[in-house]
DNA sequence: TTGAAAGCGCTAACAG
DNA sequence: CTGTTAGCGCTTTCAA
């Protein structure tokens, strides 16, 4: 018995009188022994209450079955704020942990991860950025990574994401009428899925004839927000679709406090779905996505990259409408 | 240079003409080497891209820095779906990395720890249950731990807390004239802040002379919600206390749904603040807690402890009354 | 079938 | 001031 307090494998060798070997086959069923020495082993190792060490035996297989989740943030979000992205936090971490993996929660910093030498045997990061930093990081540190969304300047790497594209192109065709204007109101372009949502939204527009125009914020600012609604006003659009849930609902209040009505004078749509989404008044339609499957199959990839299985670039699950009270379907009225 | 294509401690001595020693102090900062020696090995570092492997010091140190976060579920309910706790483990990772160690999200489930041999140096554990097998794990296998709220059976170690006793008696205090019958609407009993918050209700009664009734629901079935409520009517209790925003969410829409006028026919208010029952039809009157300050704490008073620095077994932060329209301060009207 | 011995990469005693 | 050596606890050859 050591220092520690804790059990070896040696003391569970003399305590049962046989080498170390034998206890380390008996315990991982390695080698095949006779049932009674196994037996024997077994009960000495119950009795000293003997637990491997996972450091001693991580430096032998250089593992020690850890996988990082990165968040990558947005303007002034973080995970708690945005409800997408505690679920996946939530659903990743059940994915992990699933596999016999523990999930490390880090921050998405390069300078930080550098200063803290955690052995990763692998990561998942959400939405990413362009160029990404972090995702850099870990392709220098050879730590296998399945991404989110995808770096649009480096999209190489596997990665797992709603399909955006096709979900932002339907969502306007069920719910703006062809010729219509839309506002598009984004906040950065630096996320994928508001590259490939813009990237829908202009595909709709091509095929309707209706006419896009793009106002970007600079951020939550009721300031910023006004002025991107005067230019919505100015272009007569019928329809503005937010980049995200948190977009929308700033939006509604701004347009509620000028006095306007939703969907009477301006219809709104977002881009991505929160449960505060069905509170507001008017409650506002949106597309629904799929935190937990996403989280699912990017933790299945990395599994699967870490095992030597050959596993598909990217991965697109379609995304569903939300219809509620802001925008209803066309036709409906 | 090794087959792992990463560079050890042995091939920066080879390179810079040194022993494995002087590699180590010099990069540890530990003997005081001639500047000369240090630049040298230093500078073989950096060509060889060499960084100390973690699993190897960490099987010296017997540590990794590695701290746990497990979060106690209760009914039916996630981190993600509890704005309390998703701020708690933001803030718990960030404090937890601010000093230089690693946060890993683990499941309040003992026998998955168990199968999960990751060496922790220490672990957060917030809303333990009674009789929380948890921390009974964590002390069997000696993972220094901090809770944010108490083991009602068993308080030992250090805790955080709100002042949930302090709290609704004051909350009571403010919002409840003297003699008028209150309904405490409760879920279980089985963590710290329902039962010192129905201490605190206790006491408030008793000082004014107030009648208190306590009805337990099995869950958030609205059938289970309305017979409360049925109960609560049979009382005419003027003031309803939730033990908790989602149930408090829950019984205004039941009140509603019943045709009962908020706060006319009856008062309500919530145990716990959350950023929805500001959005209510009417707001919620609820007790502010401190997710941030209370991570901080819990952090720094674990870092102690593994420092071996003296600290308080128990350090309560006082909580503040978000006063909406649920239910007015005395007074007020 | 079992055991002895050699490391995994690093650090801390202890010599020189 | 620097180098040699002995482990940390485990797994994995390789002999016996």
């Amino acid at each position: 018995m050591k220092r520690n307090g804790r059990a070896t494998i040696r003391d569970v060798a003399a305590f049962a009188g046989v080498s170390l070997t034998t206890v380390s086959d008996a315990l991982s069923g390695k080698g095949r022994l006779p049932d009674a020495t196994r037996d024997k082993v077994l009960e000495a190792a119950q009795q000293l209450n003997y637990r491997p060490n996972a450091i001693a035996r991580g430096l032998r297989s250089q593992s020690l079955g850890l996988v990082g989740i990165v968040i990558a943030p947005a303007e002034a979000a973080t995970l708690s704020s945005v409800w997408y992205w505690a679920s996946i936090a939530t659903h990743m971490s059940e994915a992990i942990l699933a596999n016999g993996f523990a999930p490390v929660l880090l921050p998405h910093n390069a300078a930080t991860l550098t200063k803290l030498p955690i052995p990763l045997d692998g990561a998942l990061l959400v939405d990413p950025l362009d160029d990404d930093e972090v995702l850099a990081y870990f392709r220098s540190e050879n730590v296998r990574t399945v991404t989110i969304g995808r770096d649009i300047r480096n999209p190489q790497g596997p990665w797992v994401d709603e399909d955006n594209e096709a979900g932002v192109a339907e969502l306007l065709r069920l719910t703006v009428k062809p010729g219509e204007t839309v506002a598009v109101v984004t906040l950065s372009a630096r996320k994928s899925y508001v590259v490939d949502g813009l990237r829908g939204a202009e595909r709709w527009a091509h095929s309707v004839g209706s006419k896009l125009v793009e106002y970007r914020c600079k951020s939550f600012d009721d300031a910023e927000v006004d002025q991107a609604l005067l230019q919505v006003r100015q272009e007569r659009a019928k329809v503005i679709l937010a980049q995200n849930d948190r977009l929308a609902s700033k939006l509604l209040a701004r347009l509620k406090a000028a006095g306007a009505e939703v969907p009477g004078d301006v219809r709104l749509i977002s881009a991505t779905d929160a449960p505060d989404l069905q509170h507001t008044e008017p409650s506002i339609t949106s597309l629904k996505q799929h935190p937990e499957r996403l989280s699912e199959i990017a933790a299945r990839t990395l599994f699967d990259v870490l095992h030597g299985v050959p596993t598909q670039e990217r991965q697109l699950v379609p995304m569903e409408i939300a219809f509620r009270r802001s925008a209803p379907a066309v036709g409906d009225g």
